[in-house]
RNA sequence: GCCAACGUAGCUCAGCGGUAGAGCAAUCGUUUCAUAAGCGAUGGGUCGGAGGUCCGAUUCCUCCCGUUGGCACCA
């Protein structure tokens, strides 16, 4: 038995989170967790929601809130969504937490101690009338580019643009108009060329594991080079600078008003989140031998850069060769929706919490584990939904376990029969392909897998015609003894993506499987079988659905 | 502008040096055990464009076009 940490990315807590943060980052999170407790392994899978930054300041400032307010209150919609869907998380904090703050402090006194922190002066944007410093998304102004009035101050909406300082005219804060000024202030750096050839290495030897768009995304980074980047940021909301535990040189005028930068602090709820679960964090992050642990991140494309090189260079940086690092990075492409992005602003999106409760955790599971946007972004469609949940879903996978289930009620069964041509092989095929994939965190290939096998069964059963065959012959029993091998297969294959229907098919078939089986494993469990009165799995669709639910989208 | 990824049948994608593949959709045929599901067959692609390397390129190289992410104060 081995340890598996499965890290997942922490989303925001400004809003809901969209079908696109379930395909992205929990889905293929879960699958895979429950693939390795399936296994027999001891997994810590942990996340929580990030409640500092900017997007959450700008949404409470919006609403007229306190920031730890918009917290309180999309936290909990975040928790219910993933018990909706089966997210089968050990824990799922937030950052807000007393624990977390310490870590992270502790984090950066250590990057201190270590020679790895820097203090530089910089400019921000100042606003007189608040005497305060302001972040660049509360700064408005002209594009120097294409003459846009209200571009951000970090980007123009317009053209899409990064802005420089030089690069905005006529600079106002955002919310009262009033117009700001540069001015200097001083912050701590994290002094990355020093991590540089750390890095380097890293990645040599870690890359391997990652896909290879991830793998050219990083090298391109460290080609590049690094240059130091800031911790601290003039803002109120975050997690408080440690200064009077600093060496003298790092100490900062005015800490305050500072506070530590969530690129810095977010990452660190991986190790924050493992110490507020207790128990034996330690067997995961200061691991006897590191090989014992693997160490697994689930995130979106948008986040590689901080979990391939920020996070494992503060990890090293800190703690040297005293901690585990990330081995596995497994990042996602975005998901769109009907060909167009996500946006709450505009509309275009699902409540993803409707979709479940509406159609069922499990069909939107299997559909978005179908579509997986793994190697490049990828679509849902309404059309896509329904047209997967009638025709594949159930016209191949249920319609298969439903027809076999049937046929085979009060069989006499045992497990000495004869396997028919090519049956054998493609169950052996499908478990073996199957672990290969989700060994891999290829869950789209995976699913395309289980649905071949499902397939051979519909070819298998239609060739054979038992229907036209005496109950009682021993042929008949042959045949439907080897349909029962591949429900049975698809039954133990499915667990970990589709966990509530398999429930329902273990009750159908009476047979459990507490651990992965292998072919013997699965023929064992023949005589097991006792089957109660059939029900269909999944609900099929009326087609009507697809123009009821775009309507909604592009009301506007 | 710079660093990367992606662009293959109507749709979703696999293939990544040797005469273009799968699933779904479409058309035709067929079965009835099954949620009118299943099975078989057929049609459908100058593999984003232009050059180049090679006996041979969807597959390697260069340039271009389109889409996406990142580019250090959004994480």
């Amino acid at each position: 038995m081995s340890k598996i940490f499965v890290g997942v990315a922490w989303p925001y807590v400004n809003g809901d989170l969209h079908p696109g943060h379930i395909a992205g980052n929990f889905l293929p999170a879960d699958i895979f967790a429950r693939f390795q407790r399936y296994l027999g392994n001891e997994v810590l899978m942990v996340s929580g929601s990030d409640c500092y930054g900017t997007p959450i300041t700008v949404e409470a400032d919006k609403r007229g809130k306190p920031a730890e307010q918009i917290v309180a209150e999309y936290h909990p919609h975040h928790l219910e969504l993933f018990k909706q869907y089966g997210i089968s998380f050990d824990l799922y904090t937030q950052t807000t937490t007393q624990n977390h703050a310490e870590t992270t402090q502790e984090m950066l006194l250590n990057l201190a101690r270590n020679g790895y922190l820097l203090k530089q002066k910089t400019k921000q944007y100042f606003s007189a009338e608040d005497n305060k410093f302001l972040p660049d998304r509360y700064v408005e102004g002209e594009c120097k580019f294409c003459g846009y009035k209200e571009a951000r101050g970090d980007q123009c909406d317009q053209c899409g643009r990064v802005l420089e300082y030089s690069d905005l005219k006529n600079p106002v804060n955002k919310l009262t108009k009033k117009s700001v000024t540069l001015r200097e202030t001083e912050h701590l750096f994290l002094n990355w060329p020093l991590l540089q050839p750390f890095l380097d290495k890293y990645v040599d030897t870690h890359g391997q594991n990652w896909k290879s768009w991830i793998f050219k995304e990083v090298a391109g980074w460290l080609k590049k080079g690094l240059q130091p980047r800031a911790i601290t940021r003039d803002i109120n909301w975050g997690v408080k600078i440690p200064n009077e535990k600093l060496p003298k040189e790092l100490q900062l005028e005015n800490f305050q008003n500072k506070r530590i930068y969530v690129w810095f602090e977010a990452v660190i709820g991986y190790l924050s989140a493992a110490k507020e679960y207790g128990k034996n964090w330690q067997e995961f992050w200061h691991p006897e031998k590191k090989d014992e642990v693997k160490m697994y991140n689930f995130m979106g494309k948008d986040n590689v850069v901080f979990h391939c090189l920020f996070w494992p260079g503060q990890l090293y940086g800190a703690y040297g060769d005293d901690i585990k690092l990330p081995d596995v990075i497994s990042a996602n492409q975005y998901l769109n929706l009907e060909g167009q992005k996500f946006s709450k602003s505009r509309g275009i999106t699902i409540d993803s919490l409707y979709l479940a409760k509406t159609y069922g955790a499990d069909p939107v599971r299997f559909y978005l584990t179908y579509i997986m946007p793994e190697n490049s972004d990828a679509d849902f469609s309404w059309e896509g939904f329904v047209d997967f949940n009638n025709n594949i879903l159930i016209g191949i996978f249920g319609n298969f376990i439903n027809r076999v289930l049937k046929l085979s009620e009060n069989l006499k069964l045992v497990d000495k029969f004869n396997f028919d041509n090519g049956i054998e092989e493609a169950i052996h095929l499908a478990l073996q392909r199957s672990y290969r994939d989700l060994s891999k965190c290829d869950f789209k290939l995976y699913s395309h897998e289980i649905l071949l096998l499902a397939s051979v069964g519909n070819k298998y059963i239609n060739d054979k015609e038992p229907w036209r065959l005496d109950k009682n012959s021993g042929e008949y029993l042959q045949i439907m003894s080897n349909c029962l091998v591949i429900v049975l297969a698809l039954q133990a294959l499915l667990k970990p993506l589709i966990p509530e229907a398999v429930v329902k098919l273990e009750k159908l078939t009476g047979v459990e499987f507490a651990k992965w089986p292998d072919l013997n494993t699965v023929i064992a469990k023949i005589p097991e079988i006792k089957l109660s009165e059939t029900k269909p799995l999944f609900v099929k669709l009326d087609p009507e659905v697809i123009k009821l639910e775009q309507v909604k989208i592009f009301k506007r």
